[in-house]
DNA sequence: CGCCAGATTGAGGACGCTCAATTCTGGTGG
DNA sequence: CCACCAGAATTGAGCGTCCTCAATCTGGCG
């Protein structure tokens, strides 16, 4: 199996965890068009103010969307893992209004809108799952809000750390090691703090036992403390239909 | 034409300006079902957990979306105005992430879901605007992160303000002079500042020059200042195929 | 071996918070 | 009509979290 139909594979499990979907819909997913593009670190991908023909399913490394203040500041408001639709909003809104860059390099696969549009006109339960995935991505800005707005640094990294472990888990990573392909300063402008005091936080909660970062990777060492630090509760990543108890993630 | 009619006349007008709708679509979103109901001050409309089975369109008032922290601090993540469907995201993920509150005396149009999925289900067209509709939401919060990571108190205030003319002059208020039906509470929590902070702030901008608030009500003193102050650009309210163009409002 | 990006640590400063008190406003009942 | 009250707005003083500036250290790579 090729990189795309290994991508879109992981896509497709995701909707289907999340969606009830038709033989149809599903074989409408795994035919979908779109090729293969490699990015180094810091590329963007999708520029401020253009219009999008094409939607990026990242393949591999990890995407980040942002925004930018007139001063040059710079503020993460995304993050798409292995398996995600980074921009699937385009798809009916293709006028950019935020940015998308690789955080690390990065393999994305590149599928034209008009093949998407196609696929969702063709079936009311494939339309709904797409909606569906960007209402979750809406949910999880309207949850980094609450972490940004009301909790201070060291719970807002812990709290990211939780997604990102939540995340990674379900396409195949142990929850108490992951990837975290990020600087301190991607961590900083993702939590609305300076890389410096990123530093600091990252520094407490390995001395408090709770997660340490090691070279690229997260070692959670003791995941109720983090989440409790964190105070994390996994409802708003909706996933999948069984995962939509309450609780844990 | 009585109150749920008028609610409904508004969002489709919203719809329609950004979304290529057939008479059909028109049609059906007018014929929406629904019951009206009045809110006083600070009352759940839905609340956390709940599993939702209709949609809430603001007929009058201001009706917030808001997450809050074990510690009970509390976060505003979205505002809704008359012509805003508060929930629509509810139609296709019925669990509720967050939790949505009457800001100020509201009057809400309840519409079962039943009833926009099967308008959505019957057009592929219609499908497609509420998708967007969506994503329009998601993209304010988008913003507001921005803002919220990036911004010092004074521009993260004059931003929320410049938001809210915008919007309000798309539903026939003076750009210059809007309601403002919150507390200096309630723009602390959708800042994430606090109240005494805000007061200060808005002392500010009132000296400034920029905006002043009395009562219920907005008077924006200079709008080059206070969007200046704000560094604020539109674009992510999507306001109308035509005001997608770049820059203003 | 030198170079560079990223991580780390230190010291001082500032923006926004906390605690506390006072004034203002609109609504209510006597 | 006025006294009263609760909620909101306003102001002051002191403090703490997080920022800024600056220097050093580390690891990967040409």
């Amino acid at each position: 199996m090729d990189l795309q139909s290994r991508a879109l594979a992981l896509w497709l499990k995701r909707l289907d965890s999340r969606s009830v979907l038709t033989d149809a819909d599903r074989a409408a997913v795994r035919a979908l068009p779109g090729n293969v593009v490699e990015f180094a670190t810091s590329r963007d991908i999708l520029r401020l103010g253009e219009i999008a023909h094409q939607a990026c399913l990242v393949a591999g490394g990890l995407v980040a969307r942002f925004g930018q203040t007139a001063g040059g500041l710079r503020q993460l408001t995304a993050f798409y893992i292995p398996g995600d639709m980074a921009d699937l909003h385009s798809v009916v809104l293709p006028r950019i209004t935020a940015a998308l860059q690789s955080a690390s390099n990065a393999t994305v696969v590149i599928v034209p809108h008009e093949a998407i549009r196609a696929a969702a006109a063709g079936s009311p339960t494939l339309s709904r799952a797409l909606w569906r995935d960007c209402v979750v991505d809406a949910q999880i800005a309207s949850e980094w809000l609450l972490n940004i707005g009301r909790r201070d640094a060291r719970a807002r990294i812990a709290h990211l750390l939780c997604e990102l472990s939540c995340r990674y888990s379900i396409i195949g990573y142990d929850r108490m090691r992951f990837p975290v392909e990020l600087t301190q300063t991607h961590l900083a402008d993702a939590t609305g703090l300076t890389p410096i005091h990123v530093n600091r936080m990252l520094r407490q909660l390995r001395e408090e036992g709770a997660v340490e970062l090691i070279g690229r990777e997260a070692q959670v060492l003791d995941w109720e403390r983090l989440s409790a630090i964190a105070d994390f509760d996994g409802a708003y990543l909706h996933l999948g239909r069984d995962a939509d108890r309450a609780g844990g993630c």
